[in-house]
DNA sequence: AAACAAATGAGCGACTTCAATCATTATTGA
DNA sequence: TCAATAATGATTGAAGTCGCTCATTTGTTT
């Protein structure tokens, strides 16, 4: 009958739904708005939960990777517009292979409910699968990097050896006329290993990084099949996209509107 | 110009941080309140933001596990009970291997931040994880069961082969004097794959699994070096524990309150 | 048993938020 | 250009929520 029960169930509950509403808790738990009030004072001092007018929100357990969290404005609308147009050149029943990074999480939120097969290295792209019940999900093992929450290392190149995809998503970090590079010494090689797993590669990628290189080299450009970007590409590298043999796709980004003065 | 950019930028907005106020939006959006109130209603309709008093609740993007959602409240006072005792025989510096369900899943939460190697089949487990700097995570791979978030099948077994963990966390569907039982049948390959690659097993279960068999054999009792229950357990079945030479932690279930009349 | 401390529940005024209405401002099409 | 339509912003009364205080209950100590 002590306190600490209550708080423990109170945490339960806004852990189990995210929010809850102090009514709704008044109710379930069978005390006084006063008290579940003073309990959620309680849980806020401690850290495990954010008080909004109306309700609590749940903000102890899942901590968020911070890569997903310092987003540019003006880079999503290219991401979500790139990511657009690839989630269109993919057909159901394909088995899709996604590649880790904020681009290729967005091609996978589009896809999510689609009918298909998807392996994946990233642990943000298999939660967005998790209980799709139209789609079957493979995921990649490995050591899991903290700060992006992708599995690497040769558990997941060995596993990656003996799959064959109908697609590859692949995101990069820099591109230029040698071909594409990524940011982390690590992923180059597993992204390696996707590509050759692969019967279609897409790249996709704003144009920001094209025109630099990144820490390691992954691959040159003929082994794109598909390179997705935004218009913000110069008419001399698409050329150089094509002439490499690949198929350009350019997203129209919606006309990004002045910051309001 | 049109409201459907801005409402791409609000839904960004409120995904990002899961929640987000009314004044936030206005004030960052630099447009009317009117106006923000009419695009959370659309959002709504559209189902991926649910509107609460003074603010907006994501609801669209990570679709919660069922198995994590159904939990009885009676059932989780022994876990966490069950979930407290086994954390604490787990030392600093250990390699430990979790595996999925409900009952590890809370002791994963108690080892958050906890100077660890965390090796584990399941994704909910990961993602506690995944952004804690001091732990290093290893996850399996395979094919993801959708109702249970855990990892399955050959790969998953196979990168076990190779692994050795200091302490191996698991969790049963039933328990006899024959040994311990799982309800899935791919599953039951993955564990004891997981018993070889232990130096230390730790079996968590609460006593309403005790005495039940379940759909798959999974290893003789033998195996366990220590069986954490809750004081449900009769004191036969810890005489039959104690028999098979494994140590018993008995978790003191906090008095259930008598629902409130 | 009495005194004390802690926890709880109810009441109240101040403030915030809500939904609806209406005026104003863009956008579109003829 | 003008009219029609849609989108936006301000206002307002009603309803909900907040933090505070105070009386009551519960549990503990001497």
């Amino acid at each position: 009958m002590q306190n600490h029960e209550r708080r423990s169930r109170l945490l339960d509950m806004i852990r189990i739904r995210g929010f809850a509403a102090i009514d709704e808790l008044v109710r379930e738990l069978g005390v006084s708005e006063s008290t579940v009030r003073r309990d959620l004072d309680a849980l806020e001092e401690h850290g495990s939960a954010r008080r909004t007018h109306g309700g609590v929100l749940y903000s102890g357990g899942i901590p968020r990777l911070p890569e997903f969290d310092e987003r540019q404005p003006a880079n999503w609308a290219a991401k979500r517009a790139i990511a657009a147009r690839a989630a269109a050149v993919i057909h159901d029943g394909e088995t899709v292979l996604l590649d880790g990074g904020t681009t290729t999480y967005e091609v996978a939120r589009l896809l999510v409910g689609r009918s298909l097969q998807i392996v994946t290295n990233s642990l943000p792209v298999a939660n967005l699968f998790a209980s799709a019940a139209r789609t079957d999900v493979v995921l990649l093992g490995g050591y899991v990097s903290p700060r992006t929450g992708v599995c690497l290392g040769p558990y997941a190149n060995e596993l990656l050896g003996r799959l064959h995809v109908t697609t590859t998503v692949l995101s990069a970090a820099g591109i230029t006329a040698e071909g594409l590079f990524n940011a982390h010494l690590l992923l180059a090689e597993t992204e390696q290993a996707m590509l050759k797993a692969a019967g279609r590669v897409i790249v996709v990628a704003d144009s920001s990084k094209v025109g630099h290189k990144s820490l390691t080299f992954v691959s040159a450009l003929d082994a794109i099949d598909l390179f997705v970007s935004d218009d913000g590409l110069s008419a001399d590298w698409r050329e150089t996209i094509r002439s490499a043999d690949a198929d350009l796709v350019i997203a129209e980004t919606p006309s990004t509107p002045a910051a309001v003065s």
